[in-house]
RNA sequence: GUGCCCGUAGCUCAAUCGGAUAGAGCAUCAGCCUUCUAAGCUGAGGGUUAGUGGUUCGAUUCCACUCGGGCAUACCA
């Protein structure tokens, strides 16, 4: 239906003068009787025009050239907007091109020639991936996915750090533990990772090597081992909810390629840094940015400004068209200093899109959790999927705006896990299945010659929900807004289930019944291709 | 102190470059299964969109200030 006005707004805009280069906006109006779509142009274009905008609109109108078999009429309200409504059987027809176009359908070519890159997760393997982590990886996943649904070549890439004081406190923690299981009396530093974690990793060490590793230094075997294992179960959790990267950067390899060297080098020719009390800083107010910052320390180790702006400059080089970052709150300082670095160095910026979600306050006993790795009070993802599964997961953490904190209360994701709104969807999905299923042994099946018969509210409505998925999805894709997905699902569904309720398919008239069955295979397609871009199952059974 | 994000029904959250009567779920109350899955449907109650002012045909949305919350403000990553 918006591709058909905006097909006739197009030839509109040939001859009447005032609409060329406006961008005309076509919205669903959210009550009955102002019909299927309506436009607030003839408002906008009234200010230009020095008109008032129901005589703006009576124009427009007067001359638009359309086919009335399609929109069956035009009217002007209120202040001055402009109402289609559209024949009832043009609506119908939307089933055959689901139908037709059946995993496809909602796709978008726009941007088939681009390629993408999200970098998500991005946690340093020193212990489980937590809940937090877990909202990062079910966006950055999502993302992905809706970047390809709308045409983009899409790559996903964890990037990691196994060097620094992090991980040697991790590669000792283990030695420390390794030590104890040998008999000796330590004690356990404070500050060193507690998780019992670390514990396994130890004893698999002792049953492998016996005492032989006690004068291990704590940076070689036992980081190496705790690294690998760490990545394994990482791998292991992010797999429970079908996240798979295509790459892991490690950023190890800017400094053993010389991409370190070469950028300070590069940043000193161009008079973007100086020395200052035994450290290297970069000129961050003359960027434009609030203060100068340190990247390389007066012990000669970089801070991790200089690593990023590296590792950004080699995705640049990779030749992405768009290249997503996705972080953490807690990382709102930090990436304008990075930005306006590369900038300064002539790349192109707007290329790179920085998501910033909002963190993810873990309620239990009516309590907020505190969490840290380090002192291993955190509930891991592992937990949280084995508790609701990864369906709930995964649409727990994308049927809110990122800009949203997120409550997540565990006794009641716990509790209500049966009530879930996923499983709402889901229900939507798997009562057509069912319906299908009984269809057949009345030998009653679709019919695509009748779709003008679905003329009743709930029918209509279900239809012109219908054709807003490529426009729903094209606009949550190039937004970033995965949790539009789930409000068009959410919404798909109540639709569907109303429709089931009223509109009943065995004992009713069989052409009526047949374009029924029609119209539930189309509601079925959309629901299961709006479910993989989330990443969720589409069950014919529950 | 400063920067970013947020403040909407009892609770958790929506609301399409500013649009017409601000919507869902949970909770509460009242109904609907001898017929395709009741994990469903229908109805009721519940709002000064934190507050004050401004911009305009029109503000939850934009601007200013105030109040409240989260995150960050390192030669930690």
């Amino acid at each position: 239906m918006r591709k058909y006005l905006s097909e006739i707004f197009e030839t509109l805009a040939l001859r009447l003068d005032y609409l060329k280069g406006i961008n005309i906006v076509f919205n669903v109006p959210n009550n009955q009787g102002q019909g299927d779509y309506s436009t607030n142009a003839a408002l906008l274009l009234s200010k230009i025009v020095k008109k008032n905008p129901r005589e703006v609109a009576n124009e427009i109108i007067n001359s638009l050239e359309y086919d009335k078999n399609k929109i069956e009429k035009i009217e002007i309200a209120g202040p001055g907007f402009i109402n289609f409504f559209f024949n009832k059987n043009f609506i119908a027809e939307i089933i055959k091109e689901v139908v037709y176009k059946n995993e496809s359908f909602g796709r978008s070519q726009k941007y088939s020639s681009k390629r993408a890159l999200v970098e998500f997760v991005s946690a340093n393997p020193t212990g489980p991936l937590t809940v937090g982590h877990g909202r990062n990886a079910v966006i950055g996943d999502t993302v992905a996915n809706m970047l390809q649904w709308i045409g983009y070549s899409v790559d996903r890439e964890y990037y990691f750090n196994n060097a620094g004081r992090q991980m040697r406190v991790l590669g000792d923690s283990v030695k420390q533990r390794y030590l104890q299981i040998l008999g000796n009396d330590i004690e356990f530093p404070e500050d060193y990772y507690q998780g019992e974690y670390i514990k396994d990793i130890a004893q698999q060490l002792f049953d492998e090597y016996g005492d032989k590793l006690a004068g291990e230094d704590c940076e070689g075997l036992f980081k190496a081992r705790a690294e690998k294992e760490i990545f394994k179960d990482i791998d292991k959790t992010l797999k429970r909810i079908s996240i798979e990267f295509n790459n892991y950067f490690n950023e190890h390899t800017l400094y053993t390629e010389g991409k370190i060297e070469g950028l300070l080098n590069t940043l000193k020719e161009k008079n973007l840094s100086y020395e200052k009390e035994g450290a290297v800083w970069l000129k961050l107010t003359e960027l434009g940015n609030e203060a100068d910052k340190v990247i390389v320390k007066s012990t000669g180790e970089p801070t991790y400004r200089l690593p990023d702006v590296a590792y950004h400059m080699n995705k640049f080089e990779r030749k992405y068209d768009l290249m997503v970052d996705l972080f953490g709150s807690d990382h709102n300082a930090t990436y304008p200093d990075v930005l306006a670095a590369l900038k300064a160095l002539n790349y192109d910026t707007d290329k790179v899109k920085v998501l910033i979600h909002q963190f993810v306050t873990i309620m239990s006993g009516g309590e907020v959790v505190k969490m840290s790795t380090r002192k291993a009070n955190y509930i891991t993802l592992d937990e949280l999927i084995d508790e609701v599964g990864s369906d709930v997961v995964r649409y727990f953490f994308i049927m809110r705006s990122i800009a949203s904190h997120l409550n997540f209360d565990l006794d009641i994701a716990k509790k209500q896990s049966d009530e879930n709104p996923v499983f709402y969807l889901q229900y939507a999905h798997a009562r057509i299945a069912s319906i299908l299923r009984m269809v057949k042994e009345q030998d009653l099946k679709a019919d695509y010659e009748n779709l003008n018969l679905l003329a009743s509210d709930e029918e209509q409505n279900l239809l012109k929900k219908l054709h807003l998925f490529e426009d729903e999805m094209l606009y949550a894709a190039e937004n970033y807004e995965a949790h539009r997905i789930a409000n068009y699902l959410e919404e798909l569904a109540a639709l569907f289930h109303r429709f089931y309720t009223e509109c009943r398919i065995i004992g009713t008239e069989k052409k009526l019944a047949e374009a029924r069955i029609a119209l539930c295979i189309a509601v079925q397609t959309v629901m299961r291709n709006g479910l993989s871009i989330l990443g969720l199952n589409a069950p014919d059974k529950m």
